[in-house]
DNA sequence: CATGAATGAGATTTCATTCAT
DNA sequence: AATGAATGAAATCTCATTCAT
């Protein structure tokens, strides 16, 4: 029984990870095989399963991981002073699914994990969970946009919140699906739309 | 029973198609086996499989089907005189989602189409079209909120579309996943954000 | 009960049989449904079905009529004054596989049938008795050799007819599989072998 | 068990291949179910399908490996000094196929690669070659033959080894099919209809 | 810690045959 | 006599997972 760093474990575990992030973005969770996995990690079934108990459990630690970075950026946003506009803040959103498309095809596991939330209640749980802190983040935003006088003072931050919370997944499915859209193009139609705090 | 009528074989689809729409948003495209198909429409594999060459056929066949009764509804708004506030055309939609979703489920496979369009080329295409067709509704409902003067004159109606495309699919996940939003709430933040035409 | 005259259902049998026969030349009896027959014969399951019981019954029809011409045609080659050489009769033979192989394909049915009686006991019967009238015909052919003082008159017909039963099959495969064979140069080899009765 | 020899590998793809002979030659090509090769094989389906990736593939490793022992056998007679009489060559080669179709079956599975050589374009390649292989074998045998002074000067080797090619399958099907006949006389047939080289 | 051979349930699809009309 | 929709058993092959080495 060797003993090995924590180091190591965890370098493995990526190492894992990063596998199944490219092979489910490529195929997709279902036509994946744990072999395609295996051959990918370049590690054994043996070894992969040392250290996720199933297929399922890799997809859901890929689904955790992969809110993060996002929820990062997204609460970057808030802090700034001045408050983005609507405008500014969706591009810089628009442009990060673009960048992580390019680096490791995060975004496309999105539409994935929404149609696994509707079968499997595990999955269910945690894309629900990631859901809600990102429209949260869109609830503050509107509280921020009443602050700044954007919004009158009788409106329902929840609402607004649930409101703008499609601009992400539309984005998303037009990039990933449709192909045609840039984040100055859906920028460009969110001031037209939605002028707060824009010059002119 | 030879020799049966048209209006016989057409059933005999639908009856297919009904209950693997059914299946499909019980336990989604992958979940779910030909002879859960089978069960739900009381039919022996055989008979499923003279009308429907493979399971993805079905597949196909339930999402192009799917796509029809929105479009319809979409297009009849553009008809009406004045022009829906941007809330009120919401709300409309909105409320077509939660309908459908309580009769048979058409929309939890919209999540389960998207998903799988990003892996199947096939569906990617019919996928593909059926979101043009719907992105370019809101285009053609920009160009209207242009002439009645809703937007400036120099507006892109492609951007503010493809800015409002986001409603639907937003809706959708909120409604399925989170569970918590109603057309109502999701109106009221509209009409705070695009407070166009609307009274006050 | 409408009635239908005898030579009806006789056209009807052999319009089926016919079908089956292109069918079964062209894709060997296992990889040819009976679906296929029907379209080739235009007819329906229930049609077929009323004039043989199963696909076998089909098989075994077609095994029993498609010896019978090769049959005449040896048994013609006997009644010849003077009698054919080893190589004239070889070429009348190879020349008639030949012939067949254009007109519909029966030969292609005989290595079917060889491999079929290895594996099913009725095809076993009907094949074994097909071949034992074939090699009958060369016992007979050596029996008229002998009277004909081309073989000595202590030789033993039925092991002469063993030797020369696999100049047919012989044929047939190189011709089928190998496909560089005429029925001349067939002929010229027994000639060199056995120059029984030839010009020098 | 992992890592293991190379020679075990090699163990288990025979076993495969044995078991599915036996299978093969009890109930030819197409009866015979891969759940029949597991259970004659004491395998499950994945561990044969890791050595096999289709049936197919059993059955071609199978025709290509078969073929071999007795070109062996045909080559080593080539060799021989003197040359041996044509009768002497056929006895040897009709016993050898008596004695495999003792000890496994081998041969027959000839007669249903013949068949499947019809139908399928990849065992209509390798019978093809094994068929030319052996021809090509009869050919030079007739190049010895005329050496030997046993042929005229100006004979055709092609033309002669095309007409003993059929002595093999000839006897094959004699053999399996109608079940009466025996090396010797096969042999003495030929003896009689050649009789190069033979005492007296 | 790592390997990878082995398992075996389960998936999709085909097809000979039947029988109500 | 003829139709052709329907049946349902069976076939091939895949794949997540285990465990002896």
């Amino acid at each position: 029984m060797p003993r090995v760093s924590e180091e190591h474990l965890e370098r493995r575990r990526q190492q894992i990870l990063d596998a199944a992030r490219v092979c489910f973005a490529r195929k997709g969770f279902y036509d994946t095989s744990m072999q395609d996995v295996f051959a990918e990690a370049e590690l054994s079934a043996g070894a992969v399963y040392r250290y996720f108990k199933s297929k399922n459990d890799i997809i859901a630690a890929l689904a955790n991981q992969t809110a993060v970075p996002l929820m990062g950026l997204l609460t970057e946003q808030l802090d700034l002073d001045p408050l983005p506009t609507p405008g500014d803040l969706v591009q810089v959103i628009a442009q990060h699914v673009v960048d992580s498309s390019h680096t490791g095809g995060i975004v496309r596991l999105a539409p994935q994990a929404w149609a696994l939330a509707l079968v499997d209640p595990d999955a269910g749980g945690y894309v629900k969970e990631a859901m809600t802190g990102i429209r949260g983040f869109w609830q503050d935003y509107a509280v921020r946009m009443q602050a700044a006088g954007w919004l009158p003072a009788d409106a329902d931050p929840q609402a607004v919140g649930a409101a703008m919370f499609g601009v992400l997944p539309g984005f998303i499915l037009q990039h990933l699906i449709v192909g045609d859209i840039s984040p100055e193009s859906l920028a460009a139609g969110v001031r037209t739309l939605m002028p707060y705090g824009e010059p002119g």
